[in-house]
DNA sequence: ATACTTATTCTACATTTGCCTAAAATATAT
DNA sequence: ATATATTTTAGGCAAATGTAGAATAAGTAT
């Protein structure tokens, strides 16, 4: 599975989002700043291309879905940035955001609440 | 401050390593993958033109030293990757890989000892 | 049937990225 | 002083990325 490039990840985060095909229109209506509509398209194609969805055409609509998971995706990209970026330690990752004001108490607790929860698991395993 | 290319930010990382000028071919021993010289040094004069680091040619030598600082840079980064990727939570990261096994249990231990620090501060502040 | 609207496809282009060969510069050993 | 070794600089190229104008296809309203 390829690492995608920013934009065709912008993309693909939005056709996750739905729980059904998706056509470019909506995937334009999602995107915050505004891209000409051969644009998105363009980027659809190479999508389609790298095996990440597949098209069906209905009338002159392009529907598109999803043919990687989200969370497999993500999971990988964030093992690989970890790796990358912080010796592949998720505290370095933590204490990053965390050194430079980069976390609210809110994520903070959440958090805390995460890993209590989930270290009651691991002892149980 | 740009967004570093795969490839420049790894030379980066190794920069940051050092707490002192580095020259080319110390950059090159620590690459695992190997990459001709000139390869290495094209690199590096990207990184200058972006104002990652300066250079200082002593004899035919060039010695790099870091202008952006490192914490800073991953900071910004790793803010950037959650709002792409994690709708800006910390949690969703997390739970991302705790999902995927992409945490060992010693991910976790150190998470809980971070918070349980972190969160005690919090508190008092 | 025809004109109109709108979506997609084609094609193309500037920039960036990853990488290297050949040329030039500079030190080193004799 | 020369030849040798090693570094950097110049230049460049293929692939990937971000982007869109123009052409085409396909419905829609009359």
């Amino acid at each position: 599975m390829k690492r995608l490039p920013e934009s065709e990840l912008e993309i693909m985060m939005i056709i996750w989002e739905y729980n059904r095909p998706v056509n470019r229109m909506e995937i334009e209506q999602h995107l915050k700043k505004d891209v000409a509509a051969p644009t998105i398209l363009s980027f659809l194609n190479r999508l389609e291309a790298k095996g990440f969805v597949s098209v069906e055409k209905i009338g002159k609509i392009n529907w598109y879905t999803p043919l990687v998971k989200e969370e497999e995706y993500l999971q990988k990209e964030s093992r690989n940035i970890l790796r990358k970026m912080y010796q592949n330690s998720l505290k370095n990752f933590v204490t990053a955001l965390y050194d430079g004001d980069g976390l609210t108490s809110q994520d903070i607790e959440e958090l805390k609440e995460f890993i209590e929860e989930k270290s009651k698991d691991t002892q149980t395993k």
